[in-house]
DNA sequence: GTCTTTCATCGTTGTTTTACGATAAAGGAA
DNA sequence: TTCCTTTATCGTAAAACAACGATGAAAGAC
């Protein structure tokens, strides 16, 4: 059996995920491949500083990566980052995955 | 693409599970198949009310629920809940999981 | 050089989370 | 009935989150 510590990676991938905004971020990214922040900023209904910050909590779980390009700041996934989260994920429950509920 | 809205269901399974107490919680439950509360806290090194806080939210997502028996309460995953969310996770990354990362 | 664009960061506000101890309710045991 | 066990809930405090506007830095355009 897992400790409590050994929850904490699966805990912060989900964190970041935590919220609709991000998820819808990380598919946009996903979706376009890469993209700068004022993009998003005009997708999405919030202010740039708001966006801004969730590209933050994105880049430090490590998720999605941003490089500057001059006064721009080109946002890409990071696929093996999220390939880790998915397989971390899926290992995790993977005694729970297609499992027959048969009391009901 | 999806809009915002159509994330809101993954996230908040994502919060369910942002916390490693409460995917130690899950995990302990799969794997006993169903315990009462006292169990966690003699398990976990947090106070009975903490404990029963998180149980609370788990259940409030659905992932779990809780059956009063006389003074105790039983708790087990709801594995259909579950293999939603597990659903939900993998749908929303199916092109994603296994793709090669070329550009490194 | 000055302007403009782009974005991160700061400071603030209100809400939510996470933890605790204390209390209360509910049911079984004595 | 009177305890005891079990657990949910209340109240609270500290920290984190989510949003905003304002500011500042960095680089390209003029």
């Amino acid at each position: 059996m897992k400790d409590l510590h050994d929850n904490s990676e699966l805990a912060l991938y989900c964190k970041a995920l935590s919220n609709p905004v991000r998820i819808y971020i990380v598919n946009y990214l996903l979706k376009k491949d890469r993209c700068i922040c004022g993009q998003l900023v005009d997708e999405l209904p919030l202010a740039q500083s708001t966006v801004s910050q969730h590209l933050s909590i994105l880049k430090k779980s490590g998720i999605i990566r941003g490089e500057i390009e001059g006064p721009k700041t080109c946002y890409c996934v990071d696929k093996n980052v999220l390939n880790k989260f998915i397989t971390l994920f899926n290992s995790n429950f993977e005694n729970v995955l297609y499992e027959i509920q048969t009391d009901e």
